[in-house]
DNA sequence: CGAATGTCAGCTCAACTGATATCT
DNA sequence: CAGATATCAGTTGAGCTGACATTC
């Protein structure tokens, strides 16, 4: 069952996990008029406080110019705010607004409820195992993207 | 170092590596004029002899209208062939051409070679780890794909 | 007839590019 | 001035939906 030999490609497979993934964490938000980005950011904007757009672009591997068009949808729903820092104006400091802090906590479980089922066939070890190992993929890639960035 | 919450989730971080598997098999591919599922519709083919078009569709999770386009431009570049099923003339068999083939073949090493790059920070071990570990996941995927379908 | 297969048009989101404005 | 930050317009691919025709 399922041994094409493109399942023989690591980057293959977590392509398709990765849509999976994906369509299970937009069933959760598309009922609440939310899209990815709009969690993605509210959640790096919840771990590290008020941000520059260029950090939370950069955090999330996300082009600036959308992330402009996520954080003005944001806005509007009153889920962040936006002030110019004086000490540098041409720079547009984020930050999370108790609505959207609120907002954040009661998508929280129901988005937890996405790993499980993705990771229904993985028994408790198995998860971390899998978990610590993305990690580390993941890190490799921030690190490279970063260094890249600024040879 | 990236130790946001939205990371806590198994399913953010297959979609941020999903993005990151696409976008180096895309670099591959866009210079021979190929896009993702132009790879994965011939090596599908190729795994599993002519198939249908629903098949093929079912098996890589992708939409039936979207496969009409993938193969319209796959018959045109002459990679594959299509032929009326005789005994249902509903069904259209798409079959793997030779130039298909060899370019196929041609594209192996190159795409491979963006497993390395992923998991670069994995030895050979953890690698096989990952790999089986993410299989398990999918197969239940596609499992519950079918099921869905079929109940 | 209903159901399966394939085709076509159109839509939204994701991802990217390039041009421009503003400020340091 | 160069460089960083932000913004805006437009393009492509991915993914999905609905309508339709054809055949069994």
């Amino acid at each position: 069952m399922t041994p094409p030999s493109v399942l023989d490609l690591n980057a293959y497979l977590m392509y398709a996990l990765g849509k999976a993934a994906r369509r299970r964490l937009q069933e959760r938000l598309t009922t609440r008029g939310l899209r990815l980005w709009h969690l993605t950011v509210l959640a790096l904007l919840s771990d590290l406080g008020p941000q520059m757009k260029t950090v939370l672009a950069a955090r999330l591997d996300m082009n600036a110019s959308d992330l402009v068009r996520i954080v003005d949808d944001l806005v509007k729903t009153g889920y962040v705010e936006c002030d110019r820092d004086p000490e540098d104006r041409r720079r547009v400091v984020v930050r999370l607004t108790p609505e959207g802090g609120s907002a954040l906590a009661e998508l929280g479980a129901d988005v937890a409820s996405a790993d499980d089922e993705l990771l229904a066939p993985l028994d408790a070890e198995e998860r971390r195992l899998l978990s610590s190992l993305l990690r580390r993929v993941h890190a490799r890639l921030e690190a490279g993207a970063r260094t890249a960035a600024r040879p």
